[in-house]
DNA sequence: CCGTATCCATTCCGATACTG
DNA sequence: CAGTATCGGAATGGATACGG
């Protein structure tokens, strides 16, 4: 993402990683989902310098994640919210989690939920899935480039 | 995830941003899933430096991402291949590519497919989805704080 | 309150040369 | 082939002071 850029290569991947551009950026990400908007807001639960913080939005407002939109509550200030292009890394958020709360997770347990917002349970994995909704073991999913013929498997081995 | 470290964090979000590192190791973890397994290719695949390369992968085999073990095919070296917590990265990377297809493709095409490996046809979105496996807009999609009792919607605007 | 401007420390990464 | 050793440059991020 710095001396060499990534979003000349073709990979999805690595062009979502150079939007995204660092850590920084998902943890703001995740804040902005969890409700908060104000540069205040952010450098106090972050705990990120001042001239970082100004930096990452910048980027993410560039990249079409956030917006600067008149704040809700009157205040002089801009607050920041998702773009829908934003919105629309809630899989990729949610993923990170749940992996964090399955294999590395905090001894007092996970501080964030992730819910259903009409039943207020917490969401199943989010997980591959077949057409018809059933989650699929990942010995049956397979990458590969899109222009090669046979399709390889990964994850071949099951547990 | 440098001089301040995110393992201390309760979050999982950063917790799973401190485990996996740095944007190399997504992409060594893409490698790995599409069939890569020695140090050489992901020396070409990638364009990284060979000390970068090692650090990457130590750290990854630290982490239990990665494992060393006996060449497949009677090579006297070693090759990395996913642990199951490694596999388990999969709905990620999947849903990184997904959103880079959707939102930054580059012109030319996404490179990588991601496919049912019984079907040979694409995957769906990985996306949030009820019990019974219907997805559900984001809109009623909540993160919030283990331990605060409202629960606060996010990405309220819908489009 | 929301930044911007400096300055500085640390880290990351690439290039290269070398080893088993 | 699969690393290790060393070097230098670039980017990141923290601290602080200042301005609108």
């Amino acid at each position: 993402m710095k001396t060499k850029s990534f979003s000349d290569m073709q990979c999805s991947i690595a062009r979502t990683l150079e939007h995204v551009g660092s850590w920084w950026s998902l943890l703001i990400i995740r804040d902005v989902m969890m409700g908060a908007h104000r540069f205040k807001h952010f450098e106090k639960s972050l705990g990120i310098a001042k001239n970082t913080l100004t930096t990452r939005l910048a980027q993410l407002v560039e990249g079409g994640i956030l917006e600067k939109v008149p704040a809700a509550d009157g205040s002089a200030f801009d607050e920041y919210v998702l773009t829908e292009r934003g919105r629309e890394l809630a899989p990729v958020m949610i993923a990170l989690s749940q992996w964090g709360d399955k294999w590395v997770a905090h001894e007092d347990g996970p501080s964030t939920e992730i819910i259903d917002g009409t039943t207020g349970k917490r969401l199943p994995r989010v997980w591959p899935r077949r057409e018809n909704g059933e989650m699929m073991p990942l010995s049956e999913v397979s990458m590969r480039k899109a222009d090669h013929a046979p399709p390889k498997n990964w994850a071949k081995e099951q547990e």
